[in-house]
DNA sequence: CATAAAAATAACAACGTTGTTATGTGAAAA
DNA sequence: TTTTCACATAACAACGTTGTTATTTTTATG
């Protein structure tokens, strides 16, 4: 049997609505009984109960993330940064991995104070009286909920920028091309219009794909290439990944021979063989980004806006200028 | 504001705990006044307030589950699947990716009726009031909580003896062999033993590390044994992934060249370029296991014992008799 | 020292349920 | 026709909190 407010009044020779009162560090109690009702409860190892609180004030400080696709690893370091940035709020955050529809079922039950939702297909999620906030869905459609995501386009384009003002003007782009996924063409088009700008002619290498294994082997296309790219842009982490291995393989060197930069600005683009020069918007700014306006949907009644965050560029020695 | 059952009270003209009963289907209410009361609450749309439940009851019906390594994907697989298995029970199931103690925490403020830990690291780990069962921890210490595990090492063993019956002789192991990780030796230990008792002589090949591209690299180390293996067993998915491809790049053939088994059995081995022939509890058998477990810790006051899990072999296109 | 004002504490209703107890109603038995 | 007894329904306490209102105690004021 848990140790509720009454217990710990009797035990204090007090009423139970003075120690709740003391608890919340009302204004109302002396502060001498406020002292002594706080020893006692943490003698007693008080928790509050968090139902009965929740009948009374309908609220329950919780945030549930819908997360329905769960093999898509990226995604990974966000929830978990996400995680992070709520333990600096007075909320907390629940997961569900079930499909959108469902798993906002089981927070209705709850009673989650807001949810978070990455909603990959750019299908608008009918929103009812629960604060929603998406990461990450096409921006055509006109939500009823906030939509926070990244500005693929200006960080490819910013990347060509900087590879260019290394001297660099034959750059490629390795990632996935051929594609529906709104999220992929951004980068490709960003790609694309960057070197437009620059009076530079794209050269694009396809990888049918996501994964580590996708980049690899896209640079078997390499050799092919009538003019030799001077430096790559890899369209992901795990891309990129795979492209720099398959280029050890073939000895050519980063950035000697050929500079890398990869979309993703993540901690794990240190840690790599080569440390890798990124551009993104830092996975714990989109996550401290989400995190604020899910907080200030459920807080204030004033209209939350969707949000394109900037990109930012991170040297590291995957890059060089050109010799 | 949320529809109540006095509001369906007013509605049907009866009274609150008339609605009460009839909403949980109580004989002591008639027939016909029950199905009037159930049409109304279904018109207004009632949902019933979990925190009100919870608060007289003691019961959430809902499980909480941590998962504190979440980039280890091939959990993913086992997470969703327990989410599956809980969509039959009346219990629904949450997530945390926290480290245990705070997850714990949060849980405990939730009253959830139960707990899945995915534990790695083998410390075991305090349990309080709520019931806990815990996955894929080192079965040395003896927790007060039940252990649900694989037979690692009887898996290996029947591979071994899988593809002897298919007349191979020369059967090499390709896994993370130097590790602290008991996981991990459990497998090497259990197709050593394998080896031995069928009087062949072991060849290990390390892939020192569990991704993609530890299997992939580690072929390199093929072309210099001594005696070339007409099969091998692959230490995990993603390793069997890398091996695969690898041998493809070489022009050896899976089947015909060499078979190919892998550790884990998941639903992806059956989609992979070469189907592929797979040992290990399914993780649909396991994620049911895991779930039943916790249920029966739940509502039995029996004591619950731990379970190791015998692996099951599925036989695919990735491997044939020694010709 | 009496009294008003202020401060501290106690009492109580409310939140939305469930389960127990009380009340009313119609049919069978006397 | 009255009494008894099922049966159906209503009333109410309880769960553990919070916030409002009522009461007591302390302090300041004349």
């Amino acid at each position: 049997m848990n140790v509720t407010i009454k217990d710990i009044a009797k035990e204090a020779n007090v009423s139970y609505s003075t120690v709740s009162k003391a608890l919340n560090n009302s204004p109302l109690v002396k502060e001498g009984t406020k002292q002594k009702i706080l020893k006692v409860a943490n003698q007693m190892g008080y928790r509050p109960n968090l139902a009965a609180k929740q009948l009374v004030n309908k609220k329950t400080e919780v945030v549930g993330l819908i997360w329905p696709t769960i093999d898509r690893i990226v995604l990974a370091t966000l929830v978990t940064n996400i995680s992070k940035a709520f333990e600096a709020t007075r909320y907390s955050m629940i997961l569900s991995v079930d499909p959108i529809d469902i798993a906002k079922e089981t927070f209705k039950k709850f009673q989650v104070d807001g949810m978070i939702v990455f909603a990959e297909s750019g299908h608008i999620i009918p929103e009812d009286d629960i604060p929603l906030v998406a990461y990450g869905v096409e921006k055509k459609g006109n939500a009823s909920y906030p939509i926070i995501d990244a500005n693929h386009g200006q960080a490819m384009k910013q990347a060509v920028q900087y590879l260019y003002d290394l001297g660099h003007r034959q750059i490629a782009y390795v990632g996935h091309i051929d594609t529906a996924d709104t999220l992929q063409l951004e980068k490709s088009e960003g790609y694309q219009k960057g070197m437009e700008t620059l009076e530079l002619s794209p050269v694009c290498m396809d990888t049918n794909g996501l994964d580590w294994v996708d980049g690899y082997t896209a640079i078997d296309g390499l050799a092919s290439l009538s003019t030799q790219p001077t430096a790559i842009i890899g369209g992901s982490y795990d891309i990129s990944a795979g492209i720099l291995r398959a280029l050890q393989e073939r000895n050519i060197r980063v950035p000697e021979d050929i500079s890398l930069i990869s979309y993703d600005n993540i901690p794990k683009m240190e840690t790599m063989e080569v440390p890798m020069t990124c551009i993104g918007v830092p996975v714990e700014v989109l996550a401290e980004e989400i995190v604020q306006a899910v907080i200030h949907r459920i807080e204030s009644d004033q209209p939350s806006q969707s949000l394109i965050l900037q990109p930012l560029l991170v040297e590291r020695q995957s890059t060089a200028a050109l010799k």
